[in-house]
DNA sequence: GGGTCATGTTAGGTATACCTAATAGCTCCC
DNA sequence: GGGAGCTATTAGGTATACCTAACATGACCC
């Protein structure tokens, strides 16, 4: 477990690297024009702030932006100070997935290596955030996952993972955790419409689930 | 309980606001050059940022700085925010004082609303930091208390609080926390030399604690 | 009254991290 | 080859929150 002092880097820092790292992690391109919308910052904004991240190190600039060893190592400590910190809200202190992904938001800047342990061993060491993306650095394998899109009417699937893209669309968490679509559950695909949209069955009741979100949320098939 | 949402007011504003409280709180004279000292920047920053803290209508300048009401209660939600987060730290995630006080530094400024109400619950409702002091809102009265230096010898106390402007003595939180002078210990003061040096023995054991330390360290007398 | 000390203010300057408007490159594609 | 569209950069500007150096103010005291 890294040994990263707070305030060596800006939180800028921080947060560039860290979105860097999670558009990687959902597949999109690496690219300002991305980051500048995830972010929701200018992209003159974003181009100013590549040329410093290149001069501290932290990435390698081109049009694919790549993380350097060094960027690497800030942004998984980022990530997974986040990802801990979402445990952390929902399991010991009771707050639901949305209030719990904001608030996170915050904590991943002020938290050093002395309560990343303590929550650490708090929360038995864990190896996914509440949404089932992986916690950096706990060497968590993700196992092989499928786009919920993917299941066929009538089949059965078990919910694996959210991806981060989800958590920034407004009221997506507090829809899938209300619809019981979080990592554990159980369900049924009972209908599919031409638009992309699929129905599922979790505990009996029937949601529709837009193509936006079922091309994204990541399922095992049962 | 506040409902006061972050990042209305700009960290800055917190942090001057709670210096400007805890000053008052600790008998000093709340002055530019106190502040300056306390928070380690100039005396032009401070200068400077008193006229907008006028301007936001949260101090009201003069030699003597007062809070007007609004800056009462952003002053009174920081420092409720960083007395709960220390119990949280020591109580929740066993931190040793000193690390407490150092991240509850950080964590004032990032908790919400809904965290503070988490934490608050989860403590069951505490009245005073692990140092003793009140946490603003609580409804704690404190009771009349006494400097340790006019403990005389071979007399006994208890130890009730240990106010702020000791944390910000280099070592001292780490000193006092080995030593058993926290809050709820007893002991009794066997010597006081002449520079004000009062020699305690708590639970067998004997130290020396300075008159900077002595004179500001609360007890009540048994 | 002159000196010293603490205190506050002015003036001028810096770094960070943003912004808008305008310009420049690239790629695709008919 | 010439747009259309997306993308990146440049130029110029802003707000925040600091800094040092120099100056002003006021109190106290011999």
């Amino acid at each position: 477990m890294s040994e990263y002092e707070s305030p060596e880097w800006h939180p800028a820092f921080e947060e560039y690297c860290e979105t860097i790292y999670e558009l990687g992690e959902d597949d999109l391109d690496v690219i300002q024009a991305r980051i500048a919308e995830r972010m929701e910052v200018s992209r003159p904004a974003v181009s100013e702030m590549m040329k410093r991240l290149e001069v501290e190190g932290l990435i390698e600039a081109g049009r694919e932006i790549k993380l350097t060893e060094k960027g690497m190592h800030l942004a998984e400590t980022v990530v997974r100070r986040h990802r801990l910190a979402e445990c952390f809200l929902t399991d010991v202190l009771g707050l639901s997935w949305a209030d719990a992904h904001q608030e996170a938001g915050k904590w991943e800047h002020v938290i050093s290596p002395t309560v990343e342990r303590a929550m650490v061993a708090r929360l038995n060491d864990p190896t996914t955030c509440p949404h089932g993306n992986p916690i950096p650095g706990s060497g968590y394998e993700a196992p092989d996952l499928i786009a919920l899109e993917a299941i066929s009417v009538g089949k059965e699937f078990e919910v694996q993972r959210i991806p981060e893209e989800l958590e920034f669309a407004e009221g997506m968490l507090d829809f899938l955790e209300q619809s019981s679509i979080i990592p554990g559950s159980r369900g049924t695909v009972t209908a599919i419409s031409p638009d992309g949209t699929s129905t599922v069955t979790i505990d009996g009741n029937a949601v529709g689930v837009g193509g936006f979100a079922s091309s994204r949320i990541l399922v095992t098939a049962r």
